[in-house]
Order: C-alpha cells, then structure tokens, then sequence
RNA sequence: CGCGGGAUGGAGCAGUUCGGUAGCUCGUCGGGCUCAUAACCCGAAGGUCGUCGGUUCAAAUCCGGCUCCCGCAA
C-alpha cells in the first residue's frame, strides 16, 4: 500500500521499519524538528528521521501542518493512507479525508482510556495489571477516533514504563501491520469509542517525580517504575535529590522514613515499605542502595526523613 | 568558555581547612559459634589516593595543566 508516515519517537521509528520491511509503499514522512539534546545541546534528528534517511524517504519537518504548505505537499504524494504513530502533532480535518483510506494511528492505550502524550506511563503510575494498544482512525480530537483493532497487554508488578514501551512498542507495530492489512482487503470495522469513559494521560512532568516516604509504599513502587526512564522518581536528602530508579515492594512496616533495613536498603513509608534496589545520588552515578546506606553510614533505626 | 558536584583497596564514603603511620560501613577469603543462616565472633588479603607537572626533608592534603563521570539548566 502507498502510505504516508507520521512519527517521531522510537516506537515510531520501530513501526516505519517495519512497514517499510513488510513491502508497503512509504511515499514520504512527516516527523518533528530536530532538537538538542543533553549537556552538550548537540542538534540531533528525531529517530524516524533517521530511519526514513537510510530508506532515502523524503523527510519534511513543518513547523505547522495548518499553513496549507503541508497539505499541498501531501496531496502530491497521493497516498492511500496516513499512518500516524506519536507524531506531536493533531492533524488538521482537512487532511483527514485526503487518503483513499482515511488516517489511523496507533495509541498505545486501550482506548478510551489514557488519550494524550504518555499512557503507557499512566498505565505503570496507577499501578495497572494491564495496557494495550489501539489501532483507530484520526478524527480531529486528542486520541478520540473510532477503533479497528486492539490487543491487550499485561503489565508486571516490577516492570517499569521503559520495559513496558518496548512490549508496546512490538505489540503496537505487530497490530499496525495487521489493521493495514484488514484495510486493504476491505475488511476493516470501525467501533466508535465510549466517550464516558475516556481518561487523560497528560505528559509528565518533573516535579510530579518527587516524593516522600509518607505515601503509601505501592503508589511509591508505582511512582519509582512509571517515571523510569523519565524523569526517575526521587526524594530529597540533606538538600540533594536522590533518585530511585528502581525499588521492590516489602512487607515491613515503620515509621515513614525509618531505616529498616540497610542490606538490602528498605525503607518505611506510611503504609508498608519500599527496598531501594538502585539509586543515584546527586552528582553520583547509579549504586545499589546498600551501597549508599553504607556510604551515609546508616543504621537500621535511622529516619532520612524528618 | 551556561551553573554546580565528584574521582581514595572490589562497592559506597571519611580524611584535604591547619602537609608528617591509609580510616569507616560493606564485600571477598580463612577460621569459630550454631540444627541452621544472608545473623554473630575472630583473623587475613587487597590502595603508586584519576592523570601530568610544580613547591617541600616530606603531598591524598598546597599550586598549576589535563582526562573522565554525574546533577541542574535548555
């Protein structure tokens, strides 16, 4: 099929390689200004980008799709289907009906739950046993569209939102690829969501990473895995930030704050306790949280919270 | 030259102000105790103090250059 592609991140570079590998037809894509990035703020491409360079795909990098700049563009490609995957941007309705087949885009929610930026972070926040991704067509609203195709997706009590998103990220292509393949044979039915139960998944945002031990110790665990790989949950101790990228759940109680324990390091919250597996002190690399009990000379009895 | 923290046995830290015997909590190895142990007791090994140079009788420590790691900001 002659597809136009829309995408920015990873798990979209993913998806455009595999469309590009199952023989579809990519005409052009359509992905994000290039950024700086880290300490050094080198310019760097978006990672569909670079996919789409080694295919020598065009690339075009609007700031805006509503100056009817793009829309022209596009019309010359004459696709016969847009395929959007965490593109950062809403498409206008007048692209909306330019192909054959409409638009679709790969959420990686189980609609209409968690529409916007980060629901498979969410998904890990709220603790959830299970997530999904949805195949559905674009309309003008944020995620809203009806849905093809979905396939749910189990999440484990320790994993974190990185480990997550690269199950969402092969699952979600695997069924992109399927859905594309219902579309061509005409075979594709279209359920509208149930409004009433849609949620937001806003982007996260830093300060909503820091934490202290007086929550209880699963929003905590919960805390610790959805905001790893970013912006990784920490607490404050003597004035600096410690982040915790990764903790397990113990059955312990104390006092929010107490040390019960410092090998392995396992801290009390307000209800249960939270084992400090891997952290990273200020102007530290990661160590093993035993490893900063031991270098902050902790004792079991101690509070690093008062 | 954006701001800041850091480099000391295998890990994490103290010691640097005011130069003079390499310290702490762990880990490792050996032994002991115990029905048993990740618990406890005894003992041991392991470090040219990031790197190059300078000052000095003497440098982890004072002075200068360099490399690497990290946090913030964007």
């Amino acid at each position: 099929m002659r597809i136009l592609f829309m995408g920015t991140p990873d798990i979209a570079a993913y998806c455009l390689e595999q469309l590009i590998q199952a023989g579809h037809d990519i005409c052009g894509v359509f992905t994000q200004a290039d950024k700086p990035v880290g300490r050094k703020q080198v310019v760097v491409p978006p990672p569909v980008k670079v996919v789409a360079e080694q295919h020598h795909i065009p690339v075009f990098q609007p700031a805006t799709l509503r100056d009817g700049q793009a829309e022209t563009q596009i019309a010359q490609f004459a696709p016969e289907l847009c395929v959007v995957v965490a593109y950062g941007k809403l498409l206008p309705a007048s692209l909306l009906h330019l192909p054959k087949h409409g638009c679709i885009n790969l959420h990686v929610s189980l609609l209409p739950k968690y529409r916007g930026s980060a629901p498979v972070q969410w998904a890990v926040l709220n603790g959830d046993k299970e997530t999904g991704v949805s195949i559905m067509y674009l309309d003008e609203g944020m995620d809203t569209g009806d849905i093809l195709k979905v396939c749910p997706i189990s999440i484990d009590e320790n994993e974190t939102s990185g480990e997550l998103f690269e199950k969402v990220t092969a699952v979600g292509a695997k069924t992109l690829l399927e859905a594309i393949e219902e579309i061509a044979e005409g075979k594709a039915v279209a359920t509208p969501q149930d409004h009433d139960k849609a949620t937001m998944a806003p982007m996260l945002k830093k300060e909503m990473a820091e934490f202290t031990f007086g929550k209880p110790a699963q929003e905590l665990h919960n805390l610790v895995r959805g905001m790893n790989p970013w912006p990784i949950a920490f607490f404050m101790y003597e004035g600096k930030k410690v982040k915790v990228t990764r903790s397990r759940l113990e059955n312990m109680e104390g006092k929010p704050g107490e040390i019960l324990s410092t090998k392995p390091l396992i801290v009390a919250c307000q209800q249960g306790a939270l084992q400090l597996v891997e952290v990273v002190p200020e102007g530290k690399r990661p160590m093993e949280g035993s490893a900063w009990a031991a270098g902050r000379r902790f004792s079991i009895g101690d509070c690093i919270e008062k």
